[in-house]
Parts: structure tokens; sequence; C-alpha cells
DNA sequence: ACAGATATGGAACGAACGTTCCATAACGTG
DNA sequence: CACGTTATGGAACGTTCGTTCCATATCTGT
């Protein structure tokens, strides 16, 4: 061994991550990297490689955050129905922060998938993986009788969870809460009505 | 007046159209619109004044034929319902062909709304056209029988016009037709199944 | 304390960016 | 046919891009 790095590469990834997520891809550049993270660009080549790998570390650390944000709140307490309105309600918050950051996915699957082939596999897979670990829950949750699906449940998984990037767009173009909320009411909706108890 | 111009400025329009959906707004260059179009550098500034504004020009020719395509598929005889499939029948098909395009007004919203005030205006405003005229002839369907909505008109509208661009996204990270339809049948389920005629 | 190895800072590189400029060409008008 | 006006082609500008390079600094192992 010899001199040790000066830098943590995880706080530099994740300093990464937000920048490309509040900037895009292609209006990040190396040297507003070089400034967010207190690197030399030395140090930065040596140790990630240059800007098209540092993008993919980013993009799979926020695939790891989020992945695990919405296992989170889809396994919690209190029925797969509220834990879904819970994401969307997650979201929703998150989108009205200033600075509002819609998810790095959506805007790595927008700007870059169709052009940079890494993108597309890492999307590809991650969003595959999402799906069937939503699809899971899904069918725990109708087998519970909580719920009755209308489609397989893989399908609804995949719709539901394109339907929470989405509302990242929605965002984009009009900021207002109620439209958000209004969005996600009628995405949930797929699930069916709650059951009522109805009294005898 | 003088001498008068070599080239359609609709045209060059288009091509632009093309070239800023296919490869978004930082990844098109003004040499690569030149190329394109057979402009030379000093014709283009002169008639739209740069790559911003040309591009302010392209959104909005986009908008324009987006606009009307939507109004005809949704005007068609044969019923809100099955128009409404029509629209997402048609966007699969854009959507599966190769050099896949999909909506340059999604491109426009993810990768410029937020860091390009004047194109978050015209998205606005444009997607809020669409969402009234869509929520005004889901109101006539509703009130000729044709279908019962579980929520507002408007909020439906808005609802299935970003669903209908969401098709873009979920074409960028899986390019299978049947994962198109099984998302489009979903979301054209909030209109209700439709009613069946029921044999006595 | 010295040798080997790795990290750092920052200048420098060539290429590409969006844009400007100007001499020249091609028109409409008197 | 000449004049005013507008369009064209393409060189050139200053800036920024992503990346490379190298001298120097800082560590570990002996």
């Amino acid at each position: 061994m010899a001199r040790p790095k000066e830098f943590d590469e995880q706080e530099v990834v994740a300093k990464a991550v937000e920048l490309f997520q509040r900037k895009g891809y292609d209006a990040t550049s190396v040297r507003d990297l070089l400034e967010a993270t207190g690197l030399s660009s030395s140090s930065l080549y040596a140790a990630f490689g240059g800007k098209e790998q540092l993008f993919l570390r980013a993009l799979k650390a926020h695939a790891v955050i989020e992945r695990q944000t919405l296992l989170e709140q889809l396994t919690a307490s209190g029925g797969m129905r509220s834990n879904v309105r819970a994401v969307f309600e997650g979201l929703i918050h998150l989108l009205m922060e200033p600075d509002n950051n819609s998810s790095l996915t959506l805007r790595a699957a927008v700007e870059l998938a169709a052009g940079m082939p890494p993108v597309f596999e890492l999307l590809s897979e991650y969003i595959q993986e999402l799906t069937a670990m939503f699809a899971t829950l899904l069918e725990d949750a109708a087998a519970r009788g909580e719920m009755k699906l209308s489609f397989p449940a893989a399908d609804v998984a995949h719709y539901l969870l394109f339907n929470a990037y989405n509302l990242g767009m929605v965002a984009r173009v009009g900021r207002s809460e109620e439209q958000l909320r209004r969005y996600a009411d009628i995405a949930v909706s797929v699930l069916g009505e709650p059951e009522q108890e109805v009294a005898a």
C-alpha cells in the first residue's frame, strides 16, 4: 500500500448522484463534479475512470437507495394498499421540495438509455428486479385477501412502478401538489376500492 | 424585398424536431442541425436566432402535430373507449419502430423544463390545453352513456395523457411490445370495463 | 531512513461547442 | 441596369468540454 485516498468514494458518488439528478448527464460537466467534490481531475480519473463511468457508479448507487426505500415502504406494517399509497405520498413530498428532483432513474431512462448501452442494461435489469419484488408483495397481499387484482400481479407491479416514476414527469410541467395527488389517486385505484366492512 | 430564402423554414423545423427528438437537446449540436438541413450557420442564425430558439420552434411544431393527431384519434368514429385504445395502440406502434422515438414532449419535460423557463411555460400551457380537450371528450362520452367515470373527467384526462407519454419511458428500458400493451391495458382500464350486453 | 507505490494539484491538450463576422451572391425595385 | 436589401458560405472566435500528464506529496513496508 501507499498513500491513502483523501476522500471517501461513496461520498463522491453521492455528490455525483445529486448533480446528475439535478442537471442531467450532459449538463453536468466534469468541472462541476470536481468543484462539488473537491477532488482534482487526476484523483477523479484515477478513482473512477471518467465521467461516464462515474455516472454509472452514481446510477447504481441511486438504484440501491431507491430499491431499499421502496422495499421499506412496501413492507411497512399497515397493509399493502396503504403501503402503496405511502410510496406515492413520499414521492409527492419529495417532488414538492424546492429544486424538485425526480428520480435519477427517470432522467437516465429518458436521456441516456437509448444512447448509452450500459445505462440501458443497468436500468432494464433494475426495473425487472423492482417489478419482481413488487409483484411478489402484491401477490402476497392478494393471497391474504387484502385486495383483488384485476390484472396479473407482475403487470400491476410494472404499471405502478412506472406510474411512480411518471409522477416525476408530471411534476415537471405543473407544480401543483393537488394535481400530483389526484394523479396518484387514480394510479393506485388499479388495486381496486378497499372492501368496506358492511354493517349487517 | 431582396434575395429570397433558399430553404423552407417549416422543413428546417421539421428536421430539427427529428434530431432533437432522437438525440435530445444537449446532444444535438448546431453543426448536426446544419448538416441535416443543409443550411449554413449564418442562415440558421438569421432565420431562427440560435439553437435554443430553434428548439422552441421545434417544440411548438411538434406540439401542433401531436395535438392534431390526438384530436383526430379521439374524435374518430367508434366510441371514446376504443378511440382511447387507438391512441395507445398508435403510440405502441410508433415506439416499436427502429430508432424508437418517444415524444419530444417527454424529452423536453424531463431534460429541460426545469432549466429552461420558456420550455416549462410552453409545456405547461400545452398540457393544460390537451387535458382540457381530452376532458371534454370524456365528459361527452360519459354523458352519452359510453362509460362511467370514477374520477373527475379532467383528472382522468390528465392521467391518461401522462400515461400515454409514460409509454415512451416504458419503451426505453424494455423493448417488448407485449409489455407496452399490458401497460396500456391497465391504463385504459381506468375508464371502467365495457358494459356487456347481458342476455336476458 | 530509504525505497516503492499510490494520490494529489493543476497546467495543458486537442476537440467540440454555440456564435459572430464579412465578403460575396442573388434577388426585387426604380 | 444599377441600387438597396437580404441570404449564403465558411472562416474564425472565445469558451468549455472531457481527458492526459507530470512533478510533487504522502503513505506503507523494510
